[in-house]
Parts: structure tokens; sequence; C-alpha cells
DNA sequence: TGAATAGGTAGCATATATGCTACGTTTTAG
DNA sequence: CTAAAACGTAGCATATATGCTACCTATTCA
């Protein structure tokens, strides 16, 4: 488990920073070892599909949001003003 | 991994006989083992996120149409016809 | 009839996901 | 400066994901 990488991309340190969490407290929510988090956060984890069903359901985004064969852009003007397209 | 029910749903095989392939077929285009193809679809796996990332890639749609954590419900005719809506 | 295709089930082997504990470093708060 | 919190890393144990082989049943098709 030590020094791969895994061939695909998440968000999720993005997510939990702008909730405002800790690994702790997001672990606590979803009920998952925090340093298994932490692997996943350092793409160095390729986790199972019932693990991510609970990141996407305490983050409220789904699967998608969270998880990308390919690399994720930096969030633009036309994401982060989403809401006044409404 | 014999007579396990996973806690989430998928509707891998519907996604699959709609394209008209058979799970041999699906493996060959997915490099995943057929047998895992048919562990999947019964339910009894909880695959990875570069499995689950590799269908989502052959069968052309994003993670969260293939799996959920609350059952599919049926195709109605809003889904069935949002290609007319555009 | 019989061959081919699709699917279900089982058993085995290996890799890895996940939890856990411990300890180090870095950052934050008092 | 110091203590606490957050994060990184490592090692170990157990469960399970995944590939593979084999066999069985059902269906299709020549």
């Amino acid at each position: 488990m030590v020094d791969k990488q895994v061939a695909f991309h998440n968000r999720l340190k993005m997510l939990r920073v702008e909730r405002d969490l800790s690994r702790k407290q997001l672990a606590e929510l979803t009920d998952i070892h925090p340093q298994t988090i932490g692997y996943i956060e350092r793409q160095q984890f390729n986790p199972t599909i019932e693990l991510a069903l609970k990141l996407s359901a305490v983050l409220g985004v789904g699967l998608d949001a969270i998880f990308s064969a390919e690399p994720f852009g930096l969030l633009d003007d036309k994401a982060l003003r989403r809401d006044l397209n409404e």
C-alpha cells in the first residue's frame, strides 16, 4: 500500500476542505478510517464503490464529481457562478 | 465471494443489454474478467473505482448512472424522451 | 441432433482494500 | 514557546476484489 499511485483522479481533498472538515471529522461522518481517507486524498488508493458512495452521500455530490479518469481542471468562472444561472 | 449481497445497486446489466453486448464482449472492451462482470451484475460484488471507471468509459455514461446507494427506478417517459427536449 | 453462445456457480490464488496502532512532522492556537 | 490538532508514513492483520479454470444449464442455430 506504500508508494503506489492510482491511475485516476479525485477531488476529495478540495471537497473536504471546502466543507471545513478535518479528515477525522469526515471519517466520523462516513465511518471510514481517517488514514484510509488520507490515502485516497494522496491518490495512493483505489477505493471500492461502497466507500465512494459513502463519501458521495456525506459530501452531497455525485460520484463523478469526486472521481474521474481524467484530471480535474481548476474550477472556472462558469462552475463557480452556477447558482446564478438557474 | 459466494452468496453475499452488496449494500448498493447498479444498472450494469440493463446498460450492457441495451448496447447489445454479451458479458464476454464487454469484458474484452473493458479488460475486466467476464466472471467479474457477472458478479457485479448479480450485486454480489463491490468493485473498485478503477474498475467502475473502465465500465463508465466503455458504456459512455457517468458513474452515477451505473452505481447508486438507492435502488434505480424504472426509466420513465421523461428519461426515455430526454433527447426530444433539448 | 449437435455445436456454439450466453449465463450461473464454485473453488483457488494473489493482490489489494480497509481498519488499526504508533510515531513523526507541520500547522494552528493559546 | 508550548500544546493541541492536522497531516504523513509505516507496519500488520483480515477481508475481499479480481483473475482464472472448470463445469453445468439454457438457448439459439445449422
